[in-house]
RNA sequence: GGGCGGUUAGCUCAGCUGGUCAGAGCACCUGGUUUACACCCAGGGGGUCGGGAGUUCGAACCUCUCACCGCCCACCA
């Protein structure tokens, strides 16, 4: 006997070791041989990181799909795994390391550290897998991986060295995004724009040797240690004079140019800009428009560097006798500096004004400092050739997005793709297998020894090489995980098998870290698409809707809902909010809705149990005779049909909604009471045959549900069962292979009979307690036998005593009109006959409303001559019907007032 | 500046190709211990589908426009 209510916390973890000890999640488990494949990768979570609210969505909608295939038969693989999360992970190594006191990792050195870091995910890394599994993830487990592991990092390898051999990876002195807290430089994607409220400076540059000045507006005045011209529009007349002219540059007294430059915008600030190459992108291109020098003036951790710096010293004036002002500055942050250049300037009156100014700030996603465009020598993917034939995939449908409108957002970015930098200077991560010979010369190879062997070719005898010390970007690797986590570069029977992968199941913050370069390796390395459909689901935010953050307080731990309201709970309100195109917004509200979806499952079982519906395997639904069993098993159908479409085109709140439709509304609130009376006085026949559709319903339901609430739907399917049927997680998904509208409509007609009459009855305000008679006002003999056939449904269900077939009107009674015939309840001392005539008028004026409604329509020529003839017929045929109760309900009345 | 979403019951949202589409859950009101379930049952109230214009026989749904909210990208002297 089941318990009273479901006990999520006791019963998870024994489901959970049945499915494990079953191997039940496999790649292929349960599949036949000829199956056919279907794969999901997983979005593998940070080595650091634990369950958040994003990753329950994903990964229930993951496995919602998973388990739904599995059940359909398909050979799945659901590839788990995590990613080393280069700088993330190197920095809560770090943290710990900084708390415990122990020396910093420049002191331990390179090898060290990152023993210590393997030592750290060995004891601390990769919590989230449990996590993941408590919320019923059915990944193959034995299928692990890891960014790091050697399989991998060999097809890293592999691919850069191939790259790099191609030409699409180079070196490259440019500018790049350098974080100067974490010392490393970062992509473009790994910025973040910061609105901060600075200052706007306007400074005042002498003219050489006339006595006039021009002004130029800048946030960042310490970089005109570093300029090297001021530009001005070509067309702006207020300086067209000097162009050509000299500026002294103040604090410095470098000779600079004024040039003519369309970058320059004279709306913008003073008209005039300063040009600063080494710190601005912007500047830098205008640098080598007109061949500037590039003088950085800070060092990497964006102190001001001076003193021992060629480049600005190369470029000062020799008479200059700045040396006390350089003293002043050298070694200063950035923005101490900023403040004493500003203090110089205005000393020298060379300061014209401040204004406050709001403006936004390129900030590093991970140290959230100030991001300091740095001249430094890094490694590129050639980004821009790679996305050619990404491009080309989607535009020709072989892969496909969903929702479609995303691939809008996708195009645009892989059409005005930048190369891409990888190099990160960090430890943590694939070190680039690049060795350097005494002259630079460089040498890309797989290993050391290849890498040796092509030195010696090249310099004809043995030479010290010196490795590159950068390791690559973290989503370098994870730009290959489809295809590096089934076995690449060896062809494995999982690679030709399960790659392409069926769908990538992601949120859209991810689209061009990841998707995007899945996209271009997956296509450059394997030839076909890594996936042939990407869902792309909102995020979760608040329930007011914001992003959940550590800095808003607002971040809702999903394993603390897991132990409150049991994982199917937080995965069907997820399944059930995910619209397509639609953030996320989980209540506790919704969440405690689901749960006690769960329960009214759990009781529906309980009440088979206590009925003893057992499954019976030679059920054939065909041979049911019960119009009640005959209707379920075709809402069951019907529902099954429901889910199963609304899965295949992502529509996860469709599936929701048609499942919990038909268990709570058909299945419980209906179908479980109009056997009541069959298993209180039906014979022993009828009974039989409705033990064995109950169970079998249930069944359907169990099924159903699984991939949504795995755990419940598993324990019941086990205790209804008795075990006999092996795993729910491994049963057929079932087929609407039944349908029998006659029946629907019998029961459908007495579910408006049984709804009307208690309608009638709050209105009249008939105590609950009290039965009435009640009589039909027809001689339909049909109708009379469906209504003597469900005379047991009618009067438990109605509360309802003694039906009176005889057509004969009672006196003093409510009367309802229902499937075109009429009805009269007794009610003899209760009925308030105003009430009842204002009840009757009010139907009346609504099948009046309704026919003139009609009338205007059919009246509208351009109507019956336009529309389809269909939907015409359907106009006339209702308005035939509401005649019919409108004659009724007035015949209704009448005798009402003849009784008064 | 460019792009993309959103605006439907008190709240959170469904509503796929225009013709039972005006819905669900929660909240609310009234009754209720009837052979599972009060995490429940029965009944009920509540919306001129953001404003305006247009297309159409017919618009929550298509077009245009305005307003507001959110997000993404670029730029910011």
């Amino acid at each position: 006997m089941l318990e009273k209510t479901y006990d999520a916390e006791g019963v998870e973890p024994a489901i959970r070791e049945s499915w494990e000890k079953a191997d039940a999640f496999r790649a292929g488990a349960g599949a036949s041989a000829d199956a056919e494949p279907f794969s999901i990768v997983i979005p593998p979570p940070n080595v650091t990181g634990s369950l958040h609210m994003g990753h329950a969505l994903n990964n229930t909608l993951q496995d919602v799909l998973v388990r739904f295939e599995r059940m359909r038969g398909k050979d799945v693989l659901w590839q788990p795994g995590m990613d080393h999360a280069g700088i993330a992970t190197q920095m809560v190594v770090e943290r710990q390391m900084m708390e415990r006191q122990e020396p910093d990792r420049r002191k331990i050195g390179r090898d060290a550290f990152v023993e210590k870091v393997w030592a750290w995910k060995a004891e601390s890394g990769g919590v989230i897998v449990n996590q993941l599994k408590r919320l019923g993830c059915s990944c193959d487990w034995s299928r692990q991986r890891f960014t790091m592991d050697d399989g991998l990092s060999k097809a890293v390898t592999k691919v850069f060295v191939n790259l790099y051999k191609e030409g699409l990876i180079y070196k490259d002195q440019r500018l790049v995004n350098w974080d100067p807290a974490l010392l490393t430089a970062i992509s473009d994607l790994e910025v973040l724009p910061v609105e901060v409220e600075g200052q706007l400076w306007h400074l005042r540059y002498p003219l050489e040797g006339n006595g006039r000045s021009i002004t130029v507006a800048t946030t960042r005045p310490e970089t005109m240690l570093g300029d090297s011209a001021v530009a001005v529009h070509p067309n702006d007349e207020r300086y067209a004079d000097m162009i050509g002219e000299y500026v002294v540059l103040p604090l410095v007294g470098r000779r600079i140019p004024i040039i003519a430059d369309e970058y320059a915008d004279p709306e913008a600030g003073s008209g005039a800009v300063k040009i600063t190459p080494a710190h601005d992108f912007n500047d830098f291109e205008v640098g080598r428009r007109h061949n500037l020098p590039v003088i950085s003036v800070m060092d990497a951790e964006a102190n001001i560097s001076l003193k021992n710096n060629e480049a600005f010293l190369n470029e000062l004036a020799p008479s200059s006798k700045l040396t006390h002002i350089i003293d002043e500055l050298d070694g200063l942050d950035r923005f101490t500096a900023r403040a004493l250049v500003v203090s110089l300037l205005e000393e020298r009156e060379l300061l014209e004004k401040t204004e406050d100014h709001t403006h936004t700030v390129p900030h590093g996603d991970r140290s959230n400092v100030p991001i300091e465009p740095f001249l430094t020598e890094q490694w590129y993917v050639n980004a821009k050739a790679l996305a050619t034939p990404a491009i080309a995939d989607v535009k020709n449908g072989r892969t496909t997005i969903v929702p479609k409108h995303w691939e809008k957002t996708y195009f645009d970015w892989m059409e005005n793709i930048q190369p891409w930098c990888i190099s990160r200077q960090l430890w943590w991560g694939h070190r680039i297998p690049a060795w350097y010979g005494p002259d630079d010369e460089i040498f890309v190879e797989e290993t050391e020894e290849e890498a040796a062997a092509a030195a010696l070719r090249h310099y004809g005898e043995e030479t010290e090489l010196k490795r590159d010390d950068d390791v690559l970007d973290t989503w370098f690797s994870s730009a290959l995980w489809p295809f590096s986590t089934l076995g690449w570069p060896d062809e494995t029977p999982e690679l030709s098998r399960y790659y392409p992968t069926a769908v990538l199941v992601t949120a859209f913050d991810i689209i061009f870290f990841w998707v995007a370069r899945m996209m271009m390796m997956g296509l450059h390395f394997m030839g076909n698409e890594p996936f042939q459909k990407v869902f792309i689901h909102g995020i979760v935010r608040d329930e007011k809707g914001a992003k959940m953050s550590k800095s808003k307080g607002n971040i809702v731990d999903p394993l603390e809902l897991i132990d409150e309201y049991g994982a199917d709970a937080l995965r069907f309100t997820m399944a059930s909010l995910t619209t397509p195109g639609q953030d996320v917004k989980p209540s506790r509200a919704r969440i405690e809705g689901s749960r006690n979806f769960g329960t009214k499952i759990w009781n529906a079982a309980r009440f088979c149990e206590m009925n003893d519906c057992r499954p019976d395997p030679d059920f054939d639904p065909q041979a049911v005779s019960e119009t009640v069993n005959r209707w379920i098993l075709t809402e069951a159908a019907k529902a099954s049909s429901e889910v199963t479409v609304a899965l295949e085109s992502f529509r996860f709140n469709d599936a929701c909604e048609a499942a919990y439709r038909f268990v709570w509304d058909s299945f419980c609130d209906w179908y479980l009471e109009l056997i009541k009376p069959v298993f209180a006085d039906g014979s022993e026949a009828a009974k039989a045959e409705t033990r064995a559709t109950a169970a079998h319903v249930l069944g359907i339901i169990l099924r159903l549900l699984h991939p949504f609430m795995p755990f419940i739907t598993e324990a019941l399917w086990k205790e209804l069962s008795a075990g006999k049927d092996g795993l729910l997680a491994l049963s057929k998904w079932p087929a609407p292979d039944f349908a029998d509208a006659d029946a629907a409509e019998e029961i459908n007609w007495l579910v408006e009979l049984v709804g009307a009459i208690r309608s009638v009855r709050s209105e009249m305000n008939v105590p609950t307690a009290s039965k009435t008679q009640l009589v039909a006002l027809t001689k339909d003999d049909v109708l009379l036998t469906r209504l003597q056939r469900h005379e047991p449904a009618v009067e438990r269900l109605a509360r309802v005593e003694g039906i009176a077939a005889n057509g004969d009107a009672p006196r003093q009674a409510a009367q309802i009109v229902v499937g075109g015939a009429t009805f009269a309840l007794p009610l003899a001392g209760i009925i308030d006959f105003s009430a009842e005539e204002a009840r009757l008028k009010k139907e009346i004026d609504r099948v009046e409303n309704e026919i003139s409604r009609i009338d205007s329509k059919l009246a509208n020529e351009n109507f019956v001559a336009r529309a389809p003839e269909d939907v015409v017929q359907a106009e006339r045929d209702k308005r035939a019907a509401y005649q019919e109760d409108g004659k009724r309900l007035s015949a209704a009345l009448e005798r009402l007032k003849q009784a008064a």
